[in-house]
DNA sequence: TGCCAGGCCGAAA
DNA sequence: TTTCGGCATGGC
C-alpha cells in the first residue's frame, strides 16, 4: 500500500535512533522492520511518499500504532522556542521525522537490559544473535527469512551455551532472570501496562539488572510514556554542557522523553 | 592499544 | 543516602 505523511517520519533517522534495534536498511531509502511477530518493509518514493509491503488492515492493526501516527509530532516540536532554548530548538529542527516508536514491551525490556554499558553496533549484534538462536524463522514480503524476536518461553528453553553465544557478557543472567519472571506469570506485563506509570516504573526497578535509566527507556519506548526521559552517558553530556543551571522539565512535560530523543541524536551527531 | 558504550550491583562510608 | 569499584564484551 501507499502511505503519505507531510512531514516528521523519516525511517533512516528512526532506525539509528537508539530506541530500536532490528531495523535494517536493504536499499536506498529502504528499510526491513521486524515487530509484533510480523515484518515490515517500507520504502521512501517521493519525500512524503512511502509504498509500505502490508495492506491496509495490517497497518491499521499494528504499524499505525508502532509508528505512533495518532500523535502531532510537529505540534510537539513547535512547542519549543528559539530564544528560550536554542539548544533543543536546534535538536528538534535536525530530528525533525524522529518519532516514538509503539514498541512491544517484552521486547523493549530485553533489548534494553542488553543495552546497559554497550553501543548502539554492539546491542544490535546481540539481539540479532538472540533472535536466531530462540526466534521464529520466517519470510519478508520478498521472500528473505528473518527472525521474530523470540518470547520469554523460548528464552527460558536456551541452554547456558546458547546464551554464552549472544555475548551479553555478566548481563545474561539478567534476561534469563527476566525471562523467568514472565514466563512463570510472576511478572504480567499485559496487565502493567495498564497500571500508573509510578507503577510501572517500581516494578521494572524490581528486575535484576534494571535500573532507573533503562526503566526510563522502557517506559518509554515500551510502554509509550512520552514524559519519562532517559539519562545516559550523552544525555548527562547535554545536561552539563547545555543546561547548566538545570533541565526544564515542567515546561517541557508531558513530552519530555519525545525532546530527551531530539536532543541525543541531535548531540551524538555533533 | 586504550577508552568508551542508551549502567547496574553490592559493599562501604 | 550517596559513593565507588567491578563487571564482560565489542566498537572505534
Amino acid at each position: 500500500m501507499l502511505l503519505q505523511i507531510r512531514d516528521d517520519f523519516r525511517p533512516d533517522f528512526i532506525a539509528d535512533s537508539g530506541q530500536c534495534f532490528r531495523w535494517e536498511q536493504i536499499g536506498e531509502k529502504k528499510y526491513r522492520i521486524p515487530a509484533f511477530g510480523e515484518c515490515l518493509i517500507i520504502r521512501q518514493n517521493a519525500f512524503d511518499t512511502f509504498e509500505l509491503s502490508c495492506d491496509e488492515e495490517e497497518y491499521d492493526r499494528i504499524w499505525r500504532g508502532y509508528f505512533d501516527m495518532g500523535n502531532d509530532y510537529s505540534a510537539i516540536r513547535c512547542r519549543i522556542d528559539e530564544d528560550e532554548d536554542g539548544f533543543l530548538f536546534r535538536a528538534c529542527e535536525a530530528g525533525k521525522g524522529i518519532r516514538i516508536l509503539d514498541q512491544d514491551i517484552w521486547e523493549t525490556l530485553i533489548s534494553f537490559i542488553i543495552s546497559q554499558n554497550r553501543n548502539i553496533p554492539a546491542i544490535k549484534k546481540s539481539i540479532e544473535i538472540l533472535c536466531r538462536l530462540a526466534g521464529e524463522k520466517r519470510f519478508d514480503a520478498e521472500g528473505n527469512t528473518y527472525y521474530t524476536f523470540p518470547g520469554p518461553e523460548a528464552v527460558c528453553a536456551l541452554n547456558e551455551e546458547a546464551v554464552a553465544e549472544c555475548k551479553l557478557g555478566y548481563r545474561d543472567r539478567y534476561i534469563v532472570e527476566a525471562a523467568k519472571s514472565v514466563a512463570s506469570g510472576k511478572l504480567d506485563l499485559e496487565v502493567l501496562s495498564g497500571e500508573s506509570s509510578e507503577e510501572v516504573e517500581k516494578t521494572l526497578l524490581s528486575l535484576l539488572g534494571v535500573g532507573k535509566k533503562v526503566a526510563s527507556c522502557v517506559m518509554l519506548f515500551g510502554f509509550h510514556f512520552l514524559d519519562y526521559f532517559p539519562i545516559d552517558t550523552w544525555i548527562k553530556k547535554v545536561l552539563a554542557s547545555e543546561y547548566p543551571g538545570g533541565y526544564p522539565y515542567e515546561r517541557y512535560s508531558p513530552y519530555n522523553g519525545v525532546y530527551q530523543q531530539y536532543m541525543f541524536e541531535y548531540y551524538r551527531r555533533i
